[in-house]
DNA sequence: GAGCACTGC
């Protein structure tokens, strides 16, 4: 009990391949199948007592690695019996409009649908949402006649009555201008949230077909950039039409790995845009749907603006699809001219007013007048601040200074003399003044009626300053802190509710009973920076959209107030939106999604976007794809592309899936892959810092490994599972883990698992198969997989020079220098290290560059899974480099040693990836087998760098990464 | 010594 898992792989020292015990097992198989016989079965493998140079001279001198193309194409024929009657079965690829049917093919129709039924019989719950995507839209009569007279019934029906007459009540019900969107193609529809277009305008158009009797050629699908919003809206509209949601009825759902699916004709679908980029794959003209509503476009999320475009060419082949956008006011008419001047339709807001205060008058209000800082700051100020701004923001800036003496002379006619100094105080400070939020929380508290109070504030530092002060004030204000039930529900009488959030709660998060919403004014938002190639975050002034969407959360049950801790001057210079996402965002999975979805050349395609991203960016990306072998140098796909585009990842984490199955060590390296895309799974509670960090800490088993310490996480987690409820409860409080987080991985891994499946990468869909995780348990492999998936992100350890007191160490990346580990990482305050790499895939340009997440990884994954290699001898030294800057000195003899078992890897790897097939491990003799044990036998038993056959070359030789 | 927000047949 509490044996290290990875001390139990690893064995003794120079017998690693010992104790792998998918070797063991498999040594008896292969000599049965007489495969194995080829080269006389030990052949394949080197004798246990050597170590790491001695094995690959020992693989030097045996020549069975060169083989004839014949054998290989042995082998090929193999795995393909193998898999012969057991591929995924595919849905029948029918492309097709809505039409009506004539009544002679009616027949043909039904004996298809007969087909349909038997087929369904035989096929996984998968392959049925296949299925169910590439349904004809073909008139049914007798469905219509039921749909109808279901309709008229409901007007019997008492809940669904009560329910009309709460939509009644809405704005958009007056507002049925369904002919509107019978008559143009494409519609905007504006209006601010609350006036139920989301509910409403999917059932109008639905109702209509049914009165009329063509329901069967209805089906509606309503797009929505958050999945808990497609589940909550759908769940809605079921309960308006008095029915449930899903399951052959008139409204259901569909978003990543959870569906529940409505009929398939005369129906209204709420998904996650995703899922519709997604379904284009399969079906490029959406030729199962009548009606394609696309909600919330003004928020302007990646996948809403690509699905923009995307359907804007659709028009043209697809002249019978309804398009309805659906927008908030602000930027409507945009929306309608990229659409050809399409109509418009307003709906009126349903919120109660809101009343508006600026920093101006809430300073004048409270008297407020800011304390002297009694701590000045390091540098000056202008040095902080201009130390990464964007140019237009500076630009911004500098028109607020050249117009501030004017603004502030023309605010004396109303505020004091008291006040505008304290704006100018105020002004000096870029943080947020908490002090003055506390000031106007007591005011509310005081002085105003009842209702809750929420703060907007741009992270987490504020949010626990800002608690830290609330707690500490003295009576009224108190605060009870996570989120929890709490923040939902009304408080008892007497007690005022607090709520301080991010802009989590401008969209995701709805709290009922707010009244008055402080808005701190900032928000945190990711940047691409092309010229550094690096993504940042930081604080940035809302747009006038987020503002009013924070007003707008005052409104909801009463009348409200809503104080911008902004000057009026500020709030004239604020932008309308934000960037939109594509303009901030890095372009390579998009690029590879263009590709795939066949959407013609990358950059003539994002340039016909609605805010295209710029040249430099698209350059980028795409040469990025070049060089990770995913396009080729007329940007088309390349065999590993295609299949990095079809995993639902970004392509580096991609790669690291197809090499995990490649070199079964598929379980764990799919929990890393997963937690990547999505997030990891520790949370790290206010205040409980250092105890969370500890956890993680013990987790992580001494791997200097982030990565590998989420395997633990995960591995654990599952045992907990296993033994119940309340054990997997009492391991992730122990920690610090998100059980929600962790059911999230799993199902994704079985999603990538069973992409792995139907491409052929693996045996089975089960990705705890044992043919696919002989190597799960080896910890330098898994590394080495890292490597293979997130190289070139490289960083390189400079040791702490003290000997006698351990430092941390410093990091440096070629592109950056110097960089921090985040603190977050178990590397972060590590100092000793067994290697001077690490891996890492996020990097981030906070407060300072940091890499979030990291691995330690030896040369010789570098070598084998890195870049190109090159040998050289310079300054009488004999080295090798990867991609001539992760530079080891080696003797030229073990150098092109490594250099040609690289290239036997990457002949393998690259005719795998052409014709996907698992490695027979069964086949010790296999060329497959052969090579890459050679490899894993070099990375497994290379045990420290003093046993490496070459040094670290001295930090003095790459003093050019400073 | 630090964690805006989302998303994927």
């Amino acid at each position: 009990a509490g044996q290290d898992v990875w001390d139990r792989c690893a064995g003794p020292s120079g017998g690693g391949y010992q104790s792998n015990p998918g070797w063991e097992s498999r040594e008896g198989q292969a000599r049965g199948g007489g495969r194995g016989a080829r080269g006389g079965g030990a052949r394949g493998k080197h004798p246990p007592h050597l170590k790491g140079r001695e094995i690959g001279l020992w693989y030097a001198k045996w020549g069975g690695i060169k083989r004839s193309e014949a054998e290989r194409k042995s082998v090929r024929t193999y795995v393909t019996s193998y898999f012969d009657g057991d591929d995924p079965p595919e849905g029948p690829q029918k492309m097709g409009k809505v039409a009506e049917m004539e009544p002679d093919k009616k027949q043909k129709q039904e004996q298809e649908e007969e087909k349909e039924v038997k087929m369904k019989a035989k096929v996984e719950p998968r392959e049925r949402d296949l299925e169910y995507l590439f349904q004809d839209l073909v008139r049914k009569p007798a469905l219509d006649v039921e749909l109808k007279s279901d309709f008229q019934a409901k007007a019997e029906n008492p809940k669904y009555l009560e329910m009309l007459k709460f939509r009644e009540t809405l704005p958009s019900y007056g507002m049925r201008e369904v002919n509107l969107v019978q008559a143009s193609r494409v519609v905007v529809i504006s209006g601010e949230t609350g006036c139920g277009k989301t509910t409403q305008v999917t059932q109008f158009i639905l109702d209509d077909y049914i009165q009329r009797g063509a329901g069967s050629l209805c089906r509606v699908v309503c797009t929505q950039p958050r999945r808990i919003s497609a589940i909550s809206v759908a769940e809605r509209v079921a309960a308006e039409r008095a029915e449930s949601v899903g399951e052959g009825r008139s409204c259901g759902y569909q978003i990543r790995l959870q569906s529940r699916l409505p009929r398939k004709q005369g129906s209204v679908l709420y998904c996650t845009t995703g899922i519709i980029l997604q379904w284009l794959r399969s079906d490029p003209c959406l030729s199962s749907i009548s009606h394609l509503v696309l909600d919330e476009v003004h928020e302007r999320s990646l996948q809403s603006d690509v699905l923009l475009a995307v359907v804007r060419d659709l028009l043209h082949s697809r002249e019978d699809l309804k398009v309805v956008l659906m927008s908030a006011t602000l930027n409507a008419e945009k929306f309608s001219k990229y659409f050809d001047n399409c109509p418009m339709i307003h709906i009126p807001g349903y919120t109660y007013p809101v009343e508006e205060y600026l920093l101006e008058d809430v300073v004048e209000m409270l008297r407020f007048r800011p304390q002297h800082q009694d701590r000045r700051p390091r540098f000056p100020r202008s040095f902080l601040q201009n130390q990464w701004t964007r140019p237009e923001k500076e630009a911004q800036e500098a028109e607020y200074r050249q117009s501030w003496p004017c603004f502030a002379r023309s605010l004396r006619d109303r505020f004091s003399d008291d006040t505008i100094e304290a704006l100018e105080r105020l002004d000096e400070d870029d943080k947020i003044n908490l002090d003055l939020i506390v000031a106007l929380i007591r005011h509310i508290v005081m002085n105003e009626d009842d209702g809750a109070i929420l703060v907007f504030l741009p992270g987490w530092d504020n949010i626990s300053g800002l608690n830290d002060l609330l707690m500490h004030a003295p009576d009224p204000c108190r605060v009870t802190m996570p989120l929890s039930d709490q923040v939902f529900k009304r408080p008892p009488a007497g007690v005022r509710k607090i709520v301080i959030a991010t802009n989590i709660a401008e969209t995701s998060i709805t709290v009922d009973d707010v009244v008055y919403v402080i808005d701190g004014g900032k928000i945190k938002e990711t940047h691409f920076d092309t010229q550094n190639n690096i993504s940042t975050m930081a604080a940035e002034w809302v747009s006038l959209a987020n503002a009013k969407q924070r007003k707008g959360r005052a409104g909801r049950v009463s009348p409200g107030k809503c104080y911008h801790l902004y000057n009026g001057l500020r709030a004239s210079l604020l932008d309308n939106y934000q960037l939109p996402e594509i303009q901030r965002t890095p372009l390579e999975e998009l690029c590879l999604q263009i590709k795939i979805l066949k959407l013609g050349p990358i950059a003539s395609f994002l340039r016909k976007t609605l805010d295209p991203p710029s040249e430099k960016a698209i350059e980028l990306a795409i040469t990025h794809l070049k060089d990770l072998n995913a396009l080729d140098r007329s940007e088309e796909l390349t065999p590993l592309g295609f299949h990095l585009a079809r995993l639902p990842v970004e392509p580096h984490i991609g790669k690291m899936i197809l090499f995990g199955a490649l070199l079964a060590c598929l379980d764990p390296v799919l929990t890393i892959a997963a937690s990547l895309s999505f997030k990891d799974p520790f949370c790290i509670p206010l205040g409980k810092e250092k105890l969370a960090d500890h956890r993680r800490k013990i987790l992580s088993k001494n791997s200097k490994s982030d990565h590998l310490t989420i395997v633990n996480a995960f591995w654990g987690w599952e045992d907990a599972k296993r033994r119940g409820y309340k054990c997997e409860r009492e391991f992730c409080w122990d920690n610090f883990l998100s059980a929600n987080t962790l059911q999230m991985l799993h199902n994704m891994k079985g999603q990538f698992a069973e992409h792995l499946w139907a491409a052929g990468f693996v045996r089975s869909k089960d990705l705890k198969d044992s043919s696919a995780n002989i190597n799960s348990e080896n910890e330098k492999l898994l590394k080495a997989v890292i490597v293979a998936g997130l190289y070139p992100k490289v960083a390189k350890i400079r040791p702490s020079l003290h000997k006698k007191r351990p430092m941390p160490v410093k990091v440096y990346t070629k592109a950056d220098g110097k960089v921090c580990i985040h603190p977050k990482s178990v590397n972060a305050e590590e100092t000793q290290f067994h290697y001077t790499w690490l891996i890492y895939h996020l990097k981030m340009r906070t407060s300072s560059i940091f890499l979030y997440d990291c691995t330690e990884v030896s040369p010789f994954s570098l070598l084998f899974f890195g870049g190109d290699i090159s040998i050289q001898k310079d300054q009488e030294q004999e080295t090798i480099a990867v991609d001539e800057w992760i530079v080891f000195q080696s003797p030229a003899r073990i150098a092109h040693l490594v250099k040609n078992l690289k290239r036997e890897l990457d002949v393998l790897l690259e005719e795998k990836i052409r014709q996907p097939r698992p490695v027979d491990w069964d086949d010790r003799g296999s060329s497959d087998c052969a090579v890459i044990s050679a490899i894993i036998d070099l990375i497994t038993t290379q045990e420290s760098p003093s046993e490496a056959p070459w040094q670290e070359r001295s930090w003095k030789a790459g003093q050019h990464w400073d």
